[in-house]
DNA sequence: GCGACAG
DNA sequence: ATCTTGTCGC
């Protein structure tokens, strides 16, 4: 899967700019079409913070099988931006991309879709460069107000910003801290929460990004 | 003005 | 994000 990205933001005031000229092309209202491939990214620092390591897992959609999976190590150029998160991780998350031998469908991200203070999160942005579905599932909260859902696996309540529903606050486990999913791109908020649970098959995080982070944390290591 | 702030 | 094993609790 080749993903371009030139003229690439070196500063924090041409990434938002970026951001909100990107952000008119997301669509989440498309709903999810059957797929084959899942892939599950994620990204680990060197304790320094000087080197990133970026990884994609391939799953079967239908067993979650790992079918590929691929990693880049590269030099981190970007600081930590609250806001700005895309412009520190995408580099080395696509060029694991580009080394894939399967072409995944869905992009499964660490981190947020539409649900950012310019509706312009990691998911929507890889999403929208590789032209694919893609969404977002956080650890913690980040933008947007929401109710605490059930304790019960599968309960979910919306998760709302500027008045817009912008992706779900998920119980993927009984009694477990909720993740915040949100789409990034022709995905819906309900599809994307559906897909979520689905992946969470027996812990609170989907396998999908469980996977991705052990593998980039194993690259770091042997890099 | 004072906090909060994905990873 | 990262430093960190076993351990207490549901």
């Amino acid at each position: 899967m080749l993903i371009t990205h030139e003229k690439w933001p070196r500063t924090a005031q041409d990434a938002e700019a970026e951001q909100e000229r990107l952000a008119g092309s997301v669509d989440v209202s498309t709903p999810l079409a059957p797929f084959r491939y899942i892939a599950g990214l994620d990204v680990a620092y060197a304790i320094d913070s000087s080197r990133v390591a970026g990884a994609v897992v391939v799953l079967d959609a239908d067993t979650l099988a790992v079918e590929d999976m691929a990693t880049a190590v590269m030099d981190v150029e970007f600081p930590y931006v609250s806001g700005l998160l895309a412009f520190r991780e995408m580099p080395a998350l696509i060029t694991a991309l580009g080394r894939l031998s399967v072409d995944p469908d869905v992009l499964v991200c660490d981190g947020y879709g539409i649900a950012h203070p310019r509706r312009f999160g990691l998911a929507c942005h890889l999403g929208v460069l590789a032209g694919k579905p893609a969404m977002g599932v956080a650890k913690t909260a980040f933008v947007g107000q929401a109710a605490e859902p059930g304790i019960q696996r599968g309960e979910a309540a919306d998760l709302v910003h500027g008045g817009e529903v912008v992706g779900a606050v998920l119980r993927t486990q009984l009694s477990t801290k909720p993740v915040f999913v949100s789409p990034g791109h022709l995905i819906t908020a309900s599809d994307a929460t559906r897909l979520a649970l689905r992946l969470a098959t027996k812990y609170r995080l989907p396998e999908t990004t469980r996977l991705a982070d052990q593998l980039s944390r194993r690259a770091l290591a042997g890099a």
